[in-house]
DNA sequence: CACATATATTGGTTCAGCCAATATTCGGGG
DNA sequence: CCCCGAATATTGGCTGAACCAATATATGTG
């Protein structure tokens, strides 16, 4: 009794294998330190070939989820301490509370206000008029999309071109790579996307700010901005919040 | 003629053909949108199975790095934009110039700092007793292992097991998987370890700082515990910059 | 020239098998 | 009785060939 059964999604086989293995994980049904069935046990049990199976836990141990050695097997690792936030998009899927939710995109959007501080610490001290101008240009074409009332899709491609555009004015990849896995988990989140983008007008003005901040960045007037980041964010917060218990008041305990 | 060659590395024969294609990814010798030869091919000209490149391949779909089709090909994703943290620890392997790894470096303590702001922000909103006693013994155990002088090793892993139960304290695995990448990259960086804990008596004086403000949490007193850090990392970058060039003055250019 | 069909290309998966590193067991010597 | 080394079993690492499925390209037909 391992507690898999045989895969049946509609993913591709090595896919469905990634998925099952890493739910079990982060479901804290494998704690860190367990070991993992033999690989062609659990491919058996799985309803599929070790090679297939294989494949998928490669996957798991690059996520740092897994750690194997030869002769010895699988081990769940510690992944609350080694682990990434590309993580975090399957704990969202896993979370059953609304309140889990909630508070994960809380979090994610206070980490990106912070992350937003550090680049724009490094852009006080100088940026690039190209990159500048593409800034100016990504800005200008999500406040197009914005009035236009565009697809969702397409607004949320915009938002990440000017947040990437923003990145990649420090010149410096640190920034765009940490800020990336952030805006994918928002991304990924349903409910959020839409709870983000309710009023793309809202964060077009917001962008204005971030523009005219760009013309003379300064240090002092950062907190100006982030307050402004701030305060987008919390009504994104409230929205996503409607969103997720539309009737349900029920979830009043203690 | 495809610009590989046959691996030779000592490590797995997957591991090699990881490391063979990242690289050429991460230098930009493969840029974004490009295309690789198909599997059989690109599998004869690495000198392996198609199967372990297969594994290979599917390792660097996970990190982001390429995109797969069944049918079509495999083609390299524009990485800067999707990619995640982990991917720096290859890009400060491939960075010849000691400005870019100094800048690299002064980029990631910047972003720790600012998430560690996010972490005090959350945690000034209350902090739960047994997670207040978790950090305090771990924070008591790197002193003393700093006082003791003991290995660099040790004392690296002492530090983690700080920084870890500061963002554990949170109770929200958000901060801890958004921490764990840039705290493995800086871990990973040759010179810039012995750089962060050259003076480990420094870093336990920093953290007593911090268990003081865990006293009483207030969010004023936030800028003052991070100044302290800033400080922290000025001496770092420094150290770690004459680690990089001991004599070499001849850097100097235009 | 346009479009549907046939063919080739390419990734997805399986099978059976062997090699290498590790863990376990077992036996002999202290 | 315990400790230690060798034989054995377990487990991951890798290979070759083969077939399936999705996509791209070429081909032929109107």
């Amino acid at each position: 009794m391992d507690g898999f059964g045989k895969i049946e999604s509609g993913d591709s086989a090595v896919d469905a294998c990634v998925d099952a293995v890493r739910a079990r994980i982060l479901a804290g049904d494998l704690a860190p330190g367990a070991r993992l069935p033999p690989e062609r046990q659990l491919a058996t049990t799985l309803g599929v070939n070790r090679l297939t199976l294989r494949s998928a836990l490669a996957q798991l141990s690059a996520s740092n989820l897994l750690r194997v050695r030869q002769g010895s097997g699988y081990v769940v690792r510690p992944w609350r301490r080694d682990g990434g936030p590309d993580l975090l998009a399957g704990l969202v899927e896993l979370a059953e509370s609304d309140d889990d939710k909630l508070a994960i995109a809380r979090d994610l959007l206070a980490v990106r206000r912070q992350l937003a501080v550090a680049v724009l610490e490094r852009l006080a001290a100088g940026v690039d008029l190209g990159a500048r101008a593409a800034i100016v240009a990504a800005a200008a074409r999500f406040a197009e999309l914005a009035r236009d009332e565009a697809a969702l899709d397409v607004i949320v491609d915009a938002d990440l071109d000017v947040m990437g555009a923003i990145a990649l004015a420090t010149g410096s990849p640190v920034f765009s790579l940490c800020m990336n896995p952030i805006a994918s988990v928002l991304r990924s989140m349903p409910g959020l996307r839409e709870a983000m983008f309710a009023a793309p007008l809202e964060n077009a003005s917001g962008y204005d700010a971030l523009l005219g901040w760009l013309v003379s960045p300064a240090r002092e007037s950062i907190p100006l901005v982030v307050s402004l980041l701030a305060q987008r964010d919390e009504a994104t917060l409230a929205r996503y919040r409607t969103s997720l218990a539309p009737t349900k008041r029920s979830r009043r305990r203690s």
